[in-house]
DNA sequence: CAGTATCCAGCTAGATACTG
DNA sequence: CAGTATCTAGCTGGATACTG
């Protein structure tokens, strides 16, 4: 008979899954663009307060003001951890009280671009999702 | 004086942002598809079972074997909302048992391939962002 | 101005057990 | 084979209050 049971195997290939999930570039890259924030943030600082204008450094509270949505909590731990990921720069320039800036970095600026993929499809394609959808919900 | 309180400013703004943001098509493509699994199911479906092939439909059990660290569950919740959406096509054949297709429409193959546009950034900039993540930890 | 700290509600998703 | 149903732990993010 086996050596494994069936529960051991699920379990095995379940760690091997979550190893190979860990690794996966593009999973880590959406679990960190994913957060209810981070695109907002990105958007603000990649297409300026109008978004749709370019890119430039702001002020934490002209940031705060443009998403307008956002707690103090997520926009400082969202601009923390696009600090800590080498994507938004944090200038403090010592004039009283302090002015903090935030901008895109090159690297920052280029995921801001390849987003800008992304929105285009939802302006395109949106609308198909939300007709299946309305068509899906009626007919059940 | 002010007719209304700061607190009600504030509470002003973020109902509009709110509404803004429940219309804006790029961020409710991101709330549907940055769930744990719909791109892995997504890459699943679009890329065959070696993940670098061509698109094709996939049984649920093949599925289920693909996306090793998922639970039935989720497995099912979240083909059917993607369904739901068009993304995806389900097809019952009354064998005995019975045998049930997955398969991208194409409005989900045209999805699939702009998240490629992702990955393909995630493969050439991850690692840009672990080493300012890791050089970031270790100056603290 | 630009944060930090704490507490807590709600939702996501995992485990488990059962079915046509 | 391809699901459904239930129960619950853990994490995300919001409200609130305080500070250099």
């Amino acid at each position: 008979m086996a050596t494994t049971t069936a529960a051991q195997d699920r379990a095995t290939s379940k760690m091997a899954y979550d190893a190979f999930l860990a690794a996966c570039p593009s999973h880590q890259l959406l679990d960190r663009v994913s957060g209810k924030w981070v695109t907002l943030i990105l958007a603000g600082l990649g297409s300026g307060p109008d978004c749709a204008g370019e890119p430039r450094a702001m002020r934490y509270s002209e940031l705060a003001r443009l998403v307008a949505g956002v707690s103090q909590k997520m926009l400082t731990q969202t601009l923390r951890s696009l600090e800590r990921d080498g994507l938004v720069s944090r200038t403090v320039t010592p004039t009283v009280p302090v002015t903090v800036t935030y901008e895109l970095t090159e690297l920052g600026l280029s995921l801001h671009r390849t987003m800008r993929a992304l929105k285009q499809w939802a302006e395109t394609h949106m609308d198909d999702v939300f007709a299946s959808r309305a068509a899906h919900d009626t007919s059940a």
